[in-house]
DNA sequence: CAAATGAAATAGCCTTGGCTATATTTTCCA
DNA sequence: TGGAAAATATAGCCAAGGCTATTTCATTTG
């Protein structure tokens, strides 16, 4: 139990590949982090809220809330609000903590604070929890 | 001259959409390098290496080198191999920088060599000149 | 309590980036 | 040199993630 890494070897279409998969996250992730951050604050995510945040039309985010569902991230009844279920929550947490961690990196290693904010929405969602680990043991390390 | 950062908020929206301006660069970028890795490492760009290493389809390759000629980065005459226009020449030896960089950026600050590479791969596109400069130095102080 | 207002859903369109199956063209060799 | 094999292009499909315009439903409120 010394290595862990495994030793098969990794073709570039093998990284592109897992690229493209993280892509397929990414805007699942956004949402269901928006929809965790507006039950919080607002006590409901309603699909116009979740719309504006986003920065998209109202039925574009409607038309996503549906992708949550079919996935089991989220529950909604016609004309009501957005709920998480148990795993769309758990999500929530992770990418909100992995959201933090990065910022926090790329802070840490000089990017200024509003740029770090900004890069950091797209990165997070290709750092692995290896690399996410790193990341932690390097800020406390500090 | 003493700030420079501009006084504009960023709203989650703002940042939302930057990131999805960035992923639509993503692909642009990888397919560019691919076709300047291919012509240096066996003299020409073919579409079945191309597709091979970027692990796509055939017909998925010269839909995207259609594309990359569109946007004035590369050329190609039906049958014969791709070719980088200057510009996409130029934005090929960037994103090979901006690659290499990350990767050290994320071994410098402990993430396995392996992991490294694969998470570089996601992360290289929303990495922003300001970040990446940042990066530079924080290698270079170490 | 009925009508106006406002929110959400639906219809229908576009582009991108995948795919398979099928032409078409080049190339190479017997 | 002609025909098989290999490479590329084309056709046509799908899902995702945008959009606008329109319909449907819920909630006031006069």
């Amino acid at each position: 139990m010394a290595e862990q890494q495994a030793d098969e070897i990794q073709t570039p279409a093998d990284r592109f590949a897992r690229a493209r998969e993280a892509q397929s996250m990414a805007i699942l992730e956004d949402y269901v982090e928006m929809v965790g951050d507006l039950i919080e604050e607002l006590g409901e995510a309603r699909v116009a809220d979740i719309a504006a945040r986003m920065g998209v039309a109202q039925p574009t985010a409607t038309k996503a809330i549906a992708r949550l569902k079919r996935e089991g991230l989220a529950t909604s009844r016609p004309y009501r609000g957005v709920f998480l279920t148990e795993e769309g929550a758990a999500l929530a947490d992770k990418v909100r903590a992995r959201h933090r961690t990065v910022v926090e990196l790329l802070v840490a290693v000089g990017v200024p604070e509003e740029v770090a904010e900004l890069d950091a929405e797209g990165i997070e969602h290709h750092v692995s929890e290896q690399s996410l680990q790193a990341f932690e043991r390097f800020l406390k390390a500090r």
